[in-house]
DNA sequence: CTATTGACGACAT
DNA sequence: CATGTCGCCAATA
């Protein structure tokens, strides 16, 4: 039985409009699903996502440019951010503002 | 209902 | 520029 959420819907919802090559962040998201200040809580939310493998949550990232955490470790995301084009300098996002999508 | 949690953000140091 | 502190919010216990 699943216990998805109605917040977390419209998180995913959002989630599939990222362009490959694109990120947005946590704040960013949350605003787009009506939830200016929840930040975090889109994080967590992202955390429980059950379908991680059709679900790009690895194109969400903090607003300094930074990657954020990944449930299979940040490295991973960094690699997969990387194989869609995106590059990361020292953990910072090059370009970041460029490249940021903001619905 | 209250307390705790966490893939965050803004600002101070 | 790197760290620390405090505020924020939905989900969970």
């Amino acid at each position: 039985m699943n216990k998805i959420s109605q917040f977390n819907k419209q998180v995913f919802r959002k989630l599939d409009k990222i362009p490959r090559g694109r990120v947005t962040t946590y704040k960013i998201l949350a605003q787009a699903c009506g939830h200016g200040g929840a930040a975090r809580a889109v994080g967590n939310a992202l955390k429980r996502n059950p379908d991680l493998f059709f679900r790009p949550c690895h194109r969400v990232v903090k607003s300094d440019g930074s990657l954020g955490g990944y449930v299979q470790g940040r490295n991973k995301k960094f690699l997969i951010l990387r194989r869609e084009g995106v590059s990361v300098k020292d953990g910072r996002i090059q370009n970041f503002k460029k490249i940021l999508y903001k619905f």
